[in-house]
DNA sequence: ACACTAAATGGCACTTTTTGACCTATATAG
DNA sequence: CTATATAGGTCAAAAAGTGCCATTTAGTGT
């Protein structure tokens, strides 16, 4: 499970170190590749191979035709890619994906669970701020999930 | 499976570079030809051969005086077409698709799975804005499906 | 606090991919 | 039969991606 936040920095040409624990987590699957897709938010989503596996399985089931399903394959299967890791650790985070989650020097690595996720620093402390402002509503959500 | 998505520039001649993610996808089926077809959006389909078979498979299933199975063959089987990669791994877009989809100059490819589509880059844009603008409903279609 | 090890980052050289350009072959219309 | 347009091949420049080495930074144990 990936969890844990880490911040690094990406360079200009695009390229990012994955935070060692993550990389253990890959090593344990036996695998050097991260899959990057886009994110709900404006952040990427990143999956071991076999996490992506049961991504693409559920994907797989859609229709091809009907506009929820297709919609939702183009945001996340039009978007991902697979990233092999370099000999330091490093992916090259494909520039339309940088650019949509506004990748410029300090990122976060944020680990939820079957993933992580790719955050501009910035971005992440925006939208965490404002997501529990209210924490009475956010108390309330999460009570009714059995918390 | 044909995921990502990669801007590519079409020039006055129609020719456009399939992304070489999608061309190691048809080496794979040791073939250097796609099969074009109108989408049913503003955008082309484009399969690998193999890919192909399946959906004629599937069309040659439908009726053939239901109005909207006769529709649809006239639309996708009537507009598709076979392309070969010349030796820099481009494709001539037949005129007539070309401007179905209204390809000028930037282009996006977007891997879908079996597929991938070829679309005029602000026409996606606009497509995709609109579709993901209620991101309440989206997620809750998504958290219905396991998500 | 110190030395030691591992992780992260920057820089450079090299390869692959993309794209524009030019040139030839084939077809079409006058 | 000639002029024009389209299709298709090939070359080469530009842009993007990749591998490797070296330096800096951070983490760990003594």
């Amino acid at each position: 499970m990936f969890k844990g936040h880490y911040e690094n920095t990406i360079n200009e040409k695009g390229r990012l170190s994955i935070p060692s624990r993550f990389r253990e987590m890959l090593k344990l699957g036996d695998t050097d590749t991260l899959v990057i897709a886009k994110g709900l938010e404006k952040c990427l989503w990143a999956y071991s191979p076999e996490g992506w596996e049961k991504v693409e399985k559920k994907v797989s089931g859609l229709s091809s035709v009907r506009m929820a399903d297709i919609v939702y394959k183009r945001h996340v299967m039009g978007s991902a890619e697979e990233c092999q890791l370099d000999g330091q650790g490093r992916i090259l985070v494909p520039a339309s994906l940088r650019s949509y989650a506004n990748l410029k020097r300090k990122c976060l690595c944020v680990g939820v669970g079957d993933r992580f996720e790719i955050w501009d620093r910035e971005a992440y402390d925006a939208f965490m701020d404002d997501a529990m402002k209210d924490p009475a509503s956010l108390r309330k959500d999460l009570a009714e999930m059995g918390l």
